[in-house]
DNA sequence: TGGCCTGCCTACCTATCGGCAAGTATGCAC
DNA sequence: GTGCATACTTGCCGATAGGTAGGCAGGCCA
């Protein structure tokens, strides 16, 4: 039984729903968005996503490239020289996440501002009113 | 040294890290897309956005609400009445989510697919190649 | 010979996320 | 007074996401 229905089947809710699972992942869409830029190296991949442990970007690298979203290439070459690109599905993604990339650029000052007040908020005692 | 430099500020690394921040979480970018259709009462949120348990529902809209992207309006009528809508500002950030929204539509099958795929691809005793 | 360079892997550990279920408030109908 | 309806709260508890740290491969150059 444990959660049922929603979960049983791939039967996504909605469009949301599925991309969301695609997304998921705390470096994923920055991972997506970085390689808009064209192909690039490990070692650049983990400079440009900032604060990301190798861990991570290995394991979410893979679950994209499993999801068909990224492609790995491998140069066989000593020292290692890996490069990852976006696939077509990939490119088509990373497109729709170009407005959030936009909302955020836009809305910057306003979500920077709330997420400190948010930090004070949480602090306070009881709430007033 | 720790984390850092990344956590430290508010300063996002770009738009979409900003964004992501404010989306993070389970149930929030479906919660908002949601409320496109207009304010709708707890319940009929909790309905929509299935699966979803009192608990998180409540702390992901709060959070959305301290964040500035909905609005709770309370009737305070007996039994209660509450309903929940989106400010200006989450009505562009759920516009800005309506290119994944149809991402998720256009390759469902696909994201279906790969889903399904992986499942096996995990279970799988060693990598292959 | 041995250290370097780069990509990757593994084990371990913790914090957080999120589900479950029971409880609260309040006015009204009975 | 009791119970109902709706929105919300709280505590507990397990799963899992994600961080840390250290190790490995293997040609090459010093």
């Amino acid at each position: 039984m444990t959660t049922s229905v929603a979960e049983a089947v791939p039967g996504f809710t909605c469009g949301l729903d599925a991309t969301l699972r695609v997304i998921a992942g705390k470096w994923k869409p920055l991972i997506i968005y970085f390689l808009i830029q064209g192909p690039c190296r490990y070692g650049a991949l983990k400079r440009a996503v900032r604060g990301v442990s190798d861990k991570m970007l290995i394991q979410q690298l893979k679950e994209l490239e499993a999801d068909g979203i990224v492609v790995r290439r491998d140069y066989q070459e000593v020292p290692p020289r890996v490069d990852y690109s976006l696939t077509p599905l990939g490119r088509s993604l990373a497109q729709a996440l170009v407005p959030l990339c936009n909302w955020g650029s836009d809305n910057m000052e306003a979500v920077a501002r709330m997420f400190s007040e948010r930090e004070q908020w949480q602090a306070s005692p009881t709430g007033d009113r």
